[in-house]
DNA sequence: CTGAAAGCGCTAACAG
DNA sequence: CTGTTAGCGCTTTCAG
């Protein structure tokens, strides 16, 4: 075997034309059991590897279902991740992921690099977008599924949640537990566009109630690691003593802010609660478990699954975008005197 | 725009030849600076997208490094993910993730489909596949790589460390440290093949130094989850309450265990030891902080990287399959009276 | 159920 | 620096 086989030599071996052995690679194409049979086994002979480039050009369909997220190792978009392509899997389809590292000009940069390899579909995560990369979406000729997100101006379908409003049950739930002074970690809002609406919701709650908004305390770029959501807990424990109760933009921080207060011998929720979200394996485990909003990052993949089947199936309803809110759940655990 | 333009009409808006424009659209073709200018902006103007398929088809180059990983969701094989992508990138390499769920047979599966894809290289990780991926990979033609593992038989090429010689380097820090009645946590063997090499090491480890290497505490598939860990650390401490040192097959485990001490009352190290493997971020922020193992993912992905660019660019020793070891370090902290 | 001809959109190879 | 010709390996389309 010198050089790769390719459809050529497997039908003069298995004594057929080029289009039956076509045909015998794929599921629906009629041709006889004992014809597929004794071709795949020629096939098998020979070594051959069905060329997934040569037939994406001639059916102009690729396969692919392109994807970004703002990190890979995040179990959140993993989560939606992991259910988005299972469930893309079985409509034979495959996903093709590029990470943006929360930063939207390397959204755009990635977005371009995805659509030349003729994405069937493009998943992305959040609702903001440069201007170029929206022009690029909107231009691509695919269906467009933003996540994790209810933008004010979709560019297509939407499968997601309104990251201020989770914030609005977070201060409900610990206004309704008696704290009022209430502070915010999160990462630097010139980046992280989720962090920031749920930053922006923070403080759209606490004005709504009254209650001064303005402990903030910002770390760096996000993601928001655990490190550095102890480093901000120490700088909100030795400048604002006062604070009663903490809301991190996502549980790592709140769990390192948590830390922060064992180090300190500080008791939670005591002396001071703890407030997450993202519902991450950890909050659940910690000790104590820590509040946390679930925003269902498998049910956003699943519902961004299916529509995209839907969608290339051509059985949706063609009744312009699709929008599905995938509502979050507040988790109220120890942390917050809860549980 | 009707239908997507494709190059000929981008070349006779332009008033070139086809394989101008196609030149225009590389880095290294001859072609004159303004040539090249008025061409790309006669494509932008027209919405003109690159079809990276139908280059790929007749460059017989896809510009893809097919990767398999057990798991999106995991900070160290996403560390590994994320530098071998940055690196590749640099090359003009784009790569395509699968996710065995650790699961040799669902590796199988994810190795077929994207040989389809006509991927220039192949990253795995670990070093345990079936007979058929074996051979799969063999046929393949492109280099293979084979990481976080040192395979007896390798299929090509390794960068990685020794997951049962790791447990040893842990055995000894614990046994330097007074411990001997020490306990081993992990996943089902059948499964987690990385795991059950460092199980093996752990037993063996124990062996050598004529201890009692029967402690070992069995949960479910891999990964082995915080809960897991905790619920392993019941049963240890409920079974084998006089155990002095626990060795997790990795952090969240280890961290899990750590709190269901907590939960308990029981000491960390005072009343008992705690050790993880991966000096995931957990590790070094828990309270009391976690010994571990770092296996520094992101040079594994790195080193994979280059030796992918070397290889490809052919300036790469030709001598046969490279083997580059990156030693893991142990991270003493104080959940083993250390630090 | 099977086959022959044509061509998907791009680039290798050559010529100028 | 630019153009012409041929064809990558498969599938669409149409015949039988």
């Amino acid at each position: 075997m010198n050089t790769k086989p390719t459809m050529k030599e497997v039908a003069a071996a298995a004594g057929v034309s080029v289009m039956t052995v076509s045909r015998a690679f794929r599921s629906d194409a009629s041709i006889s059991d004992a014809t597929r049979e004794h071709i795949r086994k020629t096939a098998d002979d020979l070594g051959y590897v069905f060329d997934s480039v040569a037939s994406n050009l001639r059916s102009q369909r690729s396969g692919f279902v392109a994807v970004t997220i703002p990190s890979i190792n995040n179990a959140n978009f993993a989560d939606t991740v992991a259910a988005l392509t299972s469930r893309l899997d079985a409509a034979g389809l495959q996903v093709l992921l590029g990470r943006t590292n929360y930063d939207m000009a390397e959204e755009e940069r990635l977005i371009g690099q995805l659509l030349r390899r003729q994405p069937e579909a493009l998943v992305v995560t959040g609702g903001h977008h440069t201007e170029r990369a929206r022009r690029m979406m909107q231009k691509a000729g695919v269906p467009v599924v933003e996540t994790w997100d209810l933008p004010k101006a979709p560019l297509g379908h939407v499968v997601g949640f309104s990251n201020t409003d989770v914030m609005r049950f977070m201060v409900a739930h610990l206004t309704a537990r008696g704290y009022r002074r209430i502070a915010f970690i999160g990462g630097d809002s010139a980046y992280d566009t989720r962090g920031a609406d749920r930053r922006r919701g923070f403080v759209a709650a606490m004005e709504e109630r009254g209650l001064d908004p303005s402990r903030l305390i910002t770390v760096g770029r996000p993601p928001v690691s655990m490190r550095e959501g102890a480093a901000a807990m120490a700088i909100l424990l030795d400048t604002l003593p006062d604070t009663e109760a903490v809301v991190a933009v996502a549980d790592p921080a709140a769990f390192g802010a948590l830390t922060e207060c064992a180090r300190r011998g500080v008791r939670v929720p005591d002396d001071i609660a703890i407030a997450g979200f993202g519902n991450f394996e950890i909050s659940g485990v910690a000790v104590p478990a820590l509040t946390s909003i679930d925003p269902f990052p498998a049910r956003i993949g699943e519902q961004a699954g299916q529509l995209i089947a839907d969608l290339l199936r051509g059985d949706a309803t063609k009744n312009g975008p699709t929008l599905i809110e995938v509502e979050p759940q507040l988790v109220a655990r120890a942390s917050t005197g809860a549980g």
